[in-house]
DNA sequence: CGTAAAATTGCAACATTATAACCTAAGGAC
DNA sequence: GTCCTTAGGTTATAATGTTGCAATTTTACG
């Protein structure tokens, strides 16, 4: 069973609509279609997903489908904070705790390619051990592993 | 002053030099001119470089410079372990501790631009507290900071 | 030596990822 | 409604990275 379907993932995306929705009303911002719509494909994926997979699944639906269209979108849910972006990958993943949240970190499993967020927490306090140990002020942190997840470890 | 000024960097150079010459004689690997010359030049840039520069400084010094040239320079350079690529800026920057090494970590300054690796040992503690709290097996670890440098801190 | 195998480089084309510039349309404030 | 701001449409282009194959150089070895 892919990992994708070891949860409700339909619940997990309707949450992510939801927070994503109620951070734009606090802050003034709009949740447009297309910015909706391209959320909901970055949580539909489940796995971190390129920029131009997501212009060909809109175009598919219809949707406007130039490269201005997706990177602008993902620009402004990168800014709510509900999605991440990958550097390692060039791609994009829905963020399952956002808010303010400068720090991140991720699991990549090279098997599946399942792109697991570590904790909050545990990257809050990696972050803090990093602030301690140098005498640099810093502003965002951004941790990324490789390895076998459990799931592709078990089945190897 | 400059932080690639602060020290004596023709030293660092001639070192990184050395030490790349001695982990091909040790691997059976040959350091050609093209691959000597962009390890140079990584280093001298003393910046996080893109291979598209590196590609135009290899051309004015005469050198063949097709993107192919650079980038298999860049990933024999990558493989001995003697650079390193910091994704988030799609740029590449000499290790200072090169040996076969997975880890990495650096800290980018947001206003000089100056990318200072994190100590070996920091980066490897820190790959052993996230191996101890995950169940992944971790193959590689990869940790990117951004903010001021003490210089700039100062000087703002 | 001389020849075959392997590694490296040259070269052309192409693929992927991302941005710029400029204009039109939609939404909200008054 | 009018104005202003924000968002989206469109075209083109920039920046980064790869593939495939031929030519050359280096190495191994009889």
């Amino acid at each position: 069973m892919p990992a994708s379907q070891q949860h409700d993932h339909n619940h997990c995306i309707s949450t992510a609509m939801d927070t994503a929705r109620t951070l734009c009303e606090q802050r003034g911002l709009r949740m447009t279609p297309v910015r909706r719509r391209v959320l909901e494909l970055v949580w539909q994926n489940h796995k971190p997903t390129g920029a131009y997979d997501l212009l060909a699944q809109l175009s598919e639906e219809g949707f406007n489908s130039a490269p201005p269209t997706v990177y602008r979108a993902l620009d402004f849910l990168l800014e709510l904070g509900v999605v991440h972006r990958i550097s390692s990958l060039n791609a994009f993943v829905g963020c399952d705790h956002p808010g303010h949240e400068h720090d991140t970190g991720f699991f990549i499993c090279k098997e599946c390619g399942n792109a697991t967020e570590l904790p909050a927490k545990e990257i809050k306090k990696l972050h803090e051990t990093l602030v301690k140990k140098f005498s640099f002020s810093i502003e965002t942190s951004n941790h990324e592993l490789t390895g076998l997840c459990q799931n592709c470890k078990a089945t190897a």
